[in-house]
DNA sequence: ACAGCCTCTGACCGATCGGTCAGCTACCTT
DNA sequence: AAGGTAGCTGACCGATCGGTCAGAGGCTGT
């Protein structure tokens, strides 16, 4: 692995539990054994290096929603949805806790923007302007909570890899079960992208 | 309202939108139109600031925990309990999420510690040794789920007052249904505490 | 052998961090 | 009137912040 990526990996890990303002480049440099001259060598500022951090995963996020059209009502077609939704939640758990905790406080940062902007486009995907204040909810408990509980789960270590293999698929199938849950009573708006 | 509870308003808001590391004194003090020596007048240190923003809303966490003994199985002292926890995220929904988002990352901070000892206490009680993965998820999805949709509903103003009269009814009766919903299946151990 | 590039470092910069300190003002007590 | 105390301020401290810069060392192509 080239010291790039050593430094974009670290990065996240440590923005991600000290939060991006609580993580200096030089405790990055120091976890990398580099400098911190070296750090940004590879990464033009700390905004860059916060980019380079989650920018791939915002971009996954977008080619999901982007596979999602208007046939979300049907029943299967949400189902897969939810769980290529799960799968992205398990891959990016740092990311999206991340983005989740620090969303708002990171504004004018534009990759965070994007960010915000995919969740906004998600939500109204699932609860347009028509719909109620519980389907509002029943979206945000099943998009925070997740996000909260992968990253929550392993807390101490915050190890590298994904979970245990033997753990990793029931803490799938249960995460697909409770979400489907959560989002089964909530209507799709099919017609039209909404106005606002 | 004296200057002192003028400071330990506007550090907990501005705590929990950018962070504890991510907010200064001298910003706090800006808000608050006094210097920063002042704030280090009123508070020995940032650190004990934070212990007044928060303390607060752990002991009346703490209290809350205390009430609740092994009759939880029931179903009608589970309602009232998840009643009593929703009003509860509703009223302290800032200190919720600071903890939820940055509890770790803020560890050897005394008063955090005693709010993750809190969690893990009250997560013994939905879901012991014994229970199953899913059972550990609804338990985090429930808690880490209302606690960010909370804190996200009013993103940038994170206004100070609670909800707006009418919707405030609306969105506690929803998380009530919601968050029953999530913990309905979880069975209860009252039996003795856990042996790990 | 030399030139050029990539990787990397230490020295250094101004700004800001949390925190200390001496002292000012206003008010209360005797 | 004198003294004490609570509330508050500006000047200042060392440490650390993100970021710049000149240059060292190694590797490649000529």
């Amino acid at each position: 692995m080239s010291t790039r990526d050593d430094l974009r990996d670290i990065a996240l890990k440590e923005f991600a539990v000290a939060g991006y303002a609580g993580t200096s480049l030089q405790r990055i440099a120091e976890i990398a054994g580099v400098s911190k001259s070296n750090v940004l060598y590879h990464f033009d500022s700390k905004e860059a290096l916060l980019e380079a951090a989650i920018g791939p995963a915002i971009d996954q996020m977008a080619v999901i929603l982007g596979s999602i059209d208007e046939s979300l009502a049907e029943p299967k077609a949400r189902r897969a949805f939810i769980e290529q939704f799960v799968d992205f939640l398990l891959e990016r758990r740092l990311e999206v806790h991340m983005f989740i905790s620090q969303g708002p406080g990171l504004e004018d940062v534009p990759v965070v923007d994007r960010a915000n902007a995919l969740v906004a486009t998600l939500a109204t995907f699932f609860s347009s302007a028509v719909s109620s204040v519980e389907d509002h909810l029943r979206f945000g408990v099943a998009l925070g909570g997740a996000a909260y509980v992968l990253s929550a789960k392993q807390d101490p270590s915050l190890a590298e890899g994904p979970f245990e293999e033997s753990e990793s698929d029931e803490v799938r199938a249960a995460l697909v079960t409770i979400v489907s849950e959560l989002l089964a009573p909530v209507s799709v708006q099919q017609t039209h992208t909404p106005a606002r």
